[in-house]
DNA sequence: CAACGTCATGGTAGCGCTACCATTTCTCTC
DNA sequence: GAGAGAAATGGTAGCGCTACCATGACGTTG
């Protein structure tokens, strides 16, 4: 007994029906659409027809378990709402939506554990490419990334001893030059305020200390930290514990932006003056820095250039030309503001 | 000739090396993985050992394929970096993070082309839900999501013709809301300020016309708005702009907290005391708000929950009993603070 | 002009999984 | 204790696509 053609599919047509429409065989159609130079201009013709005709779309999930490969670029960050993940994500998506390939994005919530959950979840998948945040990947998830078997982008920050490839920035340098900053602006008793305390945070923390040390300001009773999710609203409370445990306090650098901006607001509310009893320094500069009052000094990180290069990166890898040097360092910017100019 | 087994597949295991290890069929494994109860608990638990040993995971691909279902929930947002959205499709995340469900997050750009593109792919995909944001879907779009063959929940806000589902609440009593309290307040001239200017933003408005018209204070001059992408510096801009045009200008209600953040800026900068001078109402009540100094009055959005609800109303309706109510509507809350304690 | 590449096209056999049906075994019921 | 039903398991046949190889129609070469 024949059984009626599509038991199971929802009645959409597939390649055999394009086939079957354009009189080609579905082999033909499949390469039509995925390396058309192999496929004679009138065939390709008459195939495009036939598509357009019954609205054929191919289904991805035949496609990735015919060819062991998904068009998928699997993306790991640590949060969704941090405007500096947010905008890397951003310059990632921009980057491909003119490309066949979709997005797997996964939050691993700055967990280790997550991280390797959702590597094992996306390495299943076999994806074309994996972006992951961060260099600090536990010995299991490094494993994971070497044996995916695909290009890897680790994107944020650079290092020594990339998986694959890498794109970012040194963020202890970037610790160095906000400090170093203040010190020049006359600042001496200068603290870090930090949130969360992810790795990048603590290399920022690190470039803080070689900056004060090489200065001989450090002082560790200068240095407020908590792993607590950064928040403004942290921030000011951050910079009443500092200045409680600390009142001859003259400058901050701040973790990033949020916290200064609630070093900032605290100021205001307690009617201290900056960037003449306070000069503060924040980390990403994001685009309410400027607009601030004062407006606020803070070191330009380049989030989106990041994602566009690490798929850019990625893209050359998998076309096969993978790029000369593996890790992009793309630096930062020291913006001078009205918070530091004493 | 017989084959060498796995020709193409990376010879990760198979669902059929689980099933020879435990020494039964392969769709006994397959069972014993999706309807745990409907296999022994013998069998169960020596299918568990060699899963465990074998170290085998699934391939989604395959399963979509034989089940003509993805465990996929698409996401379609306008905007990746603003933070109500990426408050919304964290709560998604949060939701969705034990299940087996994958996320596909597709980019908008607030373009309704974009749109029917993206629900192109993804209904290419046979997604298990789908989560838009907003009610203001083209025709072609509506249709995609109609002919979708699964749950489809409208985020965001909600309205009188549903697709299929909704949680948001109603941004025109939002905005009114606003403007009342500032004309309780007693603020007169209260302008309206919006950037972006989505129909969220633009039902905002119409919240404010239908406040200051009920209390004959409308006056088209005291209406600030354009499409351009919203920020803090722009809301300095239009503040700027609302002010050159209209001097006696005493409130403003913003479109957003950012707007309403470069309004607070441009006061500090300019001098004039708020909420003595000029009064400020945001929309969203982002964190900041609260810290900022003057702490500033806005409409609290519930935007994480929104997500959680979208997934909790998907999850009702793939599992079969669809929620009784088609819409939530979650309401949002005024935050009274200094902006406009006058 | 035979021998040999090259190009365009097609047929076949899976990729790894699950829907559908069949089979077996184990309860009940009257 | 025979018949009916339920519960547990398995076999078969695809899902829609592409890798691999085969085929035939052309040049091109010596």
């Amino acid at each position: 007994m024949i059984k009626p053609r599509s038991r199971r599919g929802g009645g959409r047509p597939t390649i055999s029906d394009v086939a079957r429409k354009a009189g080609v065989g579905a082999i033909t159609v499949s390469r039509a659409l995925r390396e058309p130079e192999r496929v004679s201009e009138e065939l390709r013709r008459q195939i495009q027809a036939a598509v357009e005709e019954l609205g054929y779309v191919p289904d991805p999930n035949a496609r990735a378990l015919a060819s062991a490969r998904a068009e998928v670029f699997g993306v790991l960050v640590p949060s969704l709402t941090n405007n500096v993940f947010a905008e890397v994500v951003r310059g990632i998506y921009d980057s491909l939506s003119d490309s066949p390939f979709r997005i797997q994005l996964g939050n691993t919530h700055y967990s280790g554990l997550e991280e390797e959950r959702l590597l094992q979840v996306f390495g299943s998948q076999r994806p074309a490419a994996l972006i992951v945040a961060g260099i600090d990947q536990t010995p299991a998830s490094r494993k994971l990334l070497e044996n995916a078997g695909c290009p890897v982008v680790q994107v944020m920050e650079t290092g020594p001893d990339p998986v694959d490839m890498m794109v970012g920035f040194s963020h202890l340098d970037g610790g160095r030059a906000a400090t170093e900053h203040l010190i020049e602006a006359g600042y001496r008793r200068i603290g870090f305020i930090g949130a969360r305390m992810d790795p990048r945070s603590q290399r920022r923390l690190a470039g803080y200390r070689v900056a004060m040390e090489k200065a001989g300001l450090l002082d560790p009773r200068l240095i407020t930290t908590t792993p607590v999710l950064s928040s403004v609203s942290l921030g000011r409370e951050l910079f009443r514990d500092a200045l409680a445990k600390m009142p001859t306090l003259d400058g901050v650098f701040c973790n990033n932006d949020d916290i200064a901006l609630g070093v900032l607001f605290e100021c205001h509310r307690a009617s201290i003056d900056v960037p003449k009893t306070i000069g503060i320094v924040g980390f990403n500069d994001l685009d309410m820095m400027q607009v601030a009052f004062p407006s606020v000094t803070s070191i330009r990180t380049h989030r989106y250039e990041i994602g566009r290069r690490a798929v850019a990166m990625a893209l050359a890898a998998i076309s096969g030309n993978r790029p000369q040097e593996r890790i992009a360092d793309l630096g930062f910017e020291l913006k001078r503001r009205e918070s530091t100019a004493r």
